[in-house]
DNA sequence: ATTAAAAATCCCGCAAAATGGGATTTTAAA
DNA sequence: TTTAAAATCCCATTTTGCGGGATTTTTAAT
């Protein structure tokens, strides 16, 4: 762990240790982890428990506990994006045979938090609540072709070899090239960048002019739609982005 | 808010302020809420943002943000209760047209973590997520009759008018045998005590003798059914739960 | 562009509050 | 009943969070 972390963050960091790969800990575990002080740790276990946060259901072991799903639950309820986004995407996905969803950017990762499906086979690799690394796909690109200039450019940099595998472009100065035709198009259409014969078309919903907070996309089967077909799939997914940036700047809720 | 909080409590605090009523905040309203200073305000506001435990979409309002969908995510996968107990549901459901979940207890709520649905009339008032206070049902019986008798008798006797009212007991000492009973039988038949015409059957999922941690519940149509498959469901249920409550304390994962 | 109001961050001395070593109590297992 | 492990308690030390006020950034309006 770094140096210095104020009380609060190192309460937090705790649960960030929880992942798919290590969903429980026992103190021991965490206390060799951490660093933190035996004492210190406890403090902040029993904190995490009584308020929900972790639970230990077979007991030295801690897992994440039932505040979790309880805030989950809420935030569904609240979220501005999901509440805007829902009926766009029913609406997307009644038209489409295809799996809708938004997703939203946050740290350096993606994240699907509603999706709507009306494809018969039904094969997301963006499962609500899974965080995908930025890097290849519809969704990437149109994010950080909206990033500000020196964060897009730092992220083309890291990831030009998916760009390169994926016949985008070369360096990160073509890069820049064709982030400024996304712009223009306001739209992305990837073919099979994440999963063999699935396209995925991508728009931003964006705040202001240069901050993409998530990306509404559209995945489908290639060999179930035809050229023309997308190019009007993607004027859809084009126009609903727009639509439901603009929902939320103007609700004065 | 209460005199003296740890600053790690504080910070978990604000989380709590987003209810199903109240589910965005701007900063000005957290600050009146708290009566945290200021400059201490936003500098919590900025580590839950940062973490992603909010987010602001419409500028000075906040909600909850997408690290709870993330941590949401991995609970589901990591809760032994859900793990071990989604079979058990499965096997419920199919047995039974029927409505079957996992509540836990935590704080003084119940919560429902995970459910499977056979009936066609799906009418659950136990969402997934949804806090429900203590008190009617057969879940909340179940887990007070196997409460430490400390507790057992407080609750009881906080709730007597619900006792009253669904002719279980008058007073908290005919509750003390009611809950006898309850031990006897390990699993509680309730008659359209939530909702009218549903019939709920419960039993507790248990770490030792005195830790009822969280229920295991069926709920069907009361005109669907007899008295007498009323009983071969009760002892179904109250198998799983046993079950249930076996391979959590002897999980050696 | 220019200006004004609101929102968020910065600065910094002080005091409160978290820290952690070690002892103690509680819990679980044998 | 005994033993080991797990969790909590105690308390002196000092780190670190606190908050008033100034400053900067953002947003909206002219």
């Amino acid at each position: 762990m770094s140096s210095t972390l104020a009380s609060g963050e190192r309460l937090l960091s705790i649960l960030f240790l929880f992942t798919e790969k290590k969903p429980s800990w026992t103190s021991e575990e965490l206390i060799l982890e951490t660093g933190f002080s035996r004492t210190s740790l406890y403090r902040y276990l029993k904190t995490l428990k009584d308020t929900g946060f972790l639970a230990s259901t077979s007991q030295p072991k801690f897992t994440l506990g039932p505040r979790v799903t309880e805030l989950d639950f809420l935030m569904q309820r609240a979220d501005p994006l999901i509440l805007h986004g829902r009926p766009l995407l029913k609406f997307l996905a009644g038209r489409y045979s295809s799996s809708v969803f938004i997703t939203r950017f946050y740290e350096d990762k993606i994240l699907c938090i509603v999706n709507e499906v009306s494809a018969v086979t039904a094969k997301s690799s963006y499962e609500r609540g899974r965080p995908m690394p930025m890097g290849r796909g519809a969704i990437s690109r149109t994010i950080m072709a909206y990033l500000p200039r020196g964060q897009r450019i730092a992220l083309a940099k890291k990831h030009i070899e998916n760009f390169r595998d994926a016949g985008i472009a070369k360096s990160p100065e073509e890069m820049e090239t064709a982030f400024r035709k996304i712009r223009k198009q306001g739209v992305v259409i990837a073919h099979g960048e994440v999963t063999e014969g699935v396209i995925g078309i991508a728009a931003p919903v964006l705040i202001g002019p240069y901050q993409p907070i998530a990306a509404l996309c559209l995945t489908m089967e290639a060999k179930e739609t035809t050229a023309e077909q997308i190019d009007d799939i993607a004027s859809d997914v084009r126009s609903m982005a727009v639509a439901l940036s603009d929902g939320l700047t103007s609700s004065v809720t």
